[in-house]
RNA sequence: GGGUUGGUAGCUCAAUGGUAGAGCAGCGCCCUUUUAAGGCGUUGGUUGCGGGUUCGAGUCCCGCCCAACCCA
């Protein structure tokens, strides 16, 4: 970026102004009375406080000067005035640019108006800006810049700022549930010689030293287990997966991923534990400061509601999340769609399905056609919580069958705001129906096969329960982010040339 | 991969094929408590990139790049 015109030029000839005149316009270790935020609490008329932060605006009266100071914590007005402060810092004011950081000790006072302000006496640059910041007033709307420059959306967008810290808050709370609960956080490999526990593309890399071709994982699934087989009961793992697929508006290359597994607990059990999760996240959010955005949700002593608005604050979708969660079987969910669904032949069922408007192509199996009647019909109609059960074994090979029907396993998919949100397993810890369930998925391409993995089981499994949870998804629903570039900071996009 | 829409000043946006503009920001001047401060003046452009049509292209045509949305 070479581009030299004349808004950084001049932002340039302050700089080696400042040089010249001795200060350092980058600064360095500066005492402040605490965050911003923390300043407008010790905030009293008589006393002086020191604050540091980024000028935002500036309003500017002659001899004197209103400045905006902000971190993440809050905003301050700053008061310079030509007479009460040395030629000094008045000299150095005008060198000041918005978007600069700079310090300042000053006399608490109120303006006219009421308005916290510091009378400043000592100012120091911290950090000189050489380009300028997005207007004030709309901020930086450009939706490629926002995720290119992010920083940018993050100073200028209060409710960009507010999703994200919505999102730290979130990430914290899974951990802190979870560790309540007794589970303990483990770290598995990212670098993975097999990339197991999905069904997904995988990124490939390269190990130069060991000339080993490796992949990103897909799943830490395969890891966890061998916890569980190395005597762990609860482990959990909230970190980054990796799927060599397209991107869209539900869909990040790398995605971040909750993953549990707890010894001697079935499917069932799983289903409370993460009802009971999200409901304690949802109720965090919505307790959250009132300028949370389009968040409000409501939490009475028994309801819990979500709220999404759109950018003019009107609300756009409410989602009931109050207990106990609805809980159904895949079979009945297609069969409130059609009640003879099951009655059908074959060629009824595609039949049907041209008159219900789903879309299917001819050389699907007939589980899939069922599966596509779900899709369209059940799962993308669905908003508030719903645990699917006893669904087709076709369609989650690796859970164990049911009890009373082996056509069946034993596994719960959750569909929130239209979309899946967590699915949950009676896993399979059996080691001979493991592998060649995994044969069967790996199909010609043999050295899918995780031998390893199929070792450890062997040396003894126990029961248990375990589950997924998509954190960037949950996110959505919570914060009601349309789009999933929307909770990650920095999503994958093309290099611009 | 296909379709649709978009890319113009640092930012937000205008411009029936006919001299590329405004607001904010910047710069200069005025103003001793302003709140998107105000007033007067003023600088700033490879219109995403490359071709073509035309007397003349931000605008029309072709190719490419990037993005958003929808579809696969």
């Amino acid at each position: 970026m070479e581009d030299e015109n004349n808004l950084i030029a001049q932002r340039r000839e302050k700089l080696e102004a400042l040089q010249a005149s001795g200060a350092n316009p980058f600064g360095r270790g500066f005492e402040t009375s605490g965050g911003i935020g923390e300043v407008r609490e010790k905030f009293a008329e008589g006393t002086t406080l020191r604050a540091a932060g980024r000028i935002t605006a500036h309003r500017d009266m002659g001899k004197s000067h209103f400045v905006d100071l902000r971190d993440s914590t809050g905003r301050i007005q700053v008061y310079i005035h030509a007479k009460e402060v040395g030629p000094e810092v008045i000299e150095r004011f005008k060198l000041v640019d918005l978007g600069d950081f700079i310090g300042v000790e000053g006399d608490c006072f109120l303006t006219k108006t009421g308005e916290l302000t510091l009378k400043v006496h000592k100012l120091e640059l911290l950090g000189k800006a050489l380009r300028p910041l997005p207007e004030k007033w709309h901020g930086l709307q450009d939706v490629e810049a926002r995720y290119r420059q992010r920083y940018l959306d993050l100073v200028t967008n209060e409710h960009s700022r507010n999703v994200f810290e919505q999102r730290i808050a979130i990430v914290r709370e899974i951990r802190r549930f979870m560790e309540a609960k007794g589970f303990l956080e483990v770290e598995t490999p990212m670098l993975q010689a097999v990339a197991g526990g999905a069904a997904a593309e995988p990124f490939r890399t390269h190990h130069k030293a060991l000339g080993l071709e490796l992949y990103l994982r897909i799943a830490p699934e395969l890891y966890l287990k061998r916890l569980l087989v190395g005597g762990f009961n609860k482990v959990f793992e909230l970190n980054r997966n990796f799927r060599n697929e397209g991107i869209s508006r539900k869909h990040n290359p790398e995605f971040t991923m909750l993953e549990a597994y707890w010894a001697y607990a079935d499917f069932e059990k799983i289903a409370d534990l993460v009802e009971e999760m999200i409901c304690h996240l949802a109720m965090i959010i919505s307790e959250g400061p009132a300028s949370a955005g389009p968040t409000n949700g409501t939490s009475g002593s028994s309801s819990l509601r979500i709220e999404h608005k759109d950018a003019e604050g009107n609300v756009t979708r409410t989602l009931n999340l109050t207990r106990p969660w609805r809980r159904a079987r895949y079979r009945d969910l297609i069969r409130e769609v059609d009640p003879e669904w099951f009655n059908y032949t074959t060629e009824k069922r595609r039949e049907r399905c041209g008159e219900l408007g789903v879309e299917i192509n001819p050389r699907m199996a007939d589980y899939e056609v069922t599966q596509q009647v779900f899709e369209k019909l059940v799962e993308e109609k669905t908003f508030d919580p719903l645990f699917v059960t006893h669904c087709p074994k076709e369609l989650v090979p690796l859970a164990k069958q049911n009890l009373e029907d082996d056509s069946l396993v034993d596994v719960y998919e959750l569909i929130i705001n239209g979309q899946e949100i967590s699915p949950g397993y009676s896993e399979l810890n059996d080691p001979i129906v493991q592998r060649q369930r995994l044969l069967e998925q790996a199909g010609e391409e043999t050295q899918k096969l995780d031998e390893e993995f199929l070792l450890a089981l062997e040396h003894g499994m126990p029961s248990a329960g375990g589950f997924g949870v998509g954190v960037d998804r949950l996110v959505m629903l919570l914060t009601g982010a349309e789009s999933i570039r929307d909770v990650i900071l920095f999503p994958l996009l093309k290099p611009k040339r």
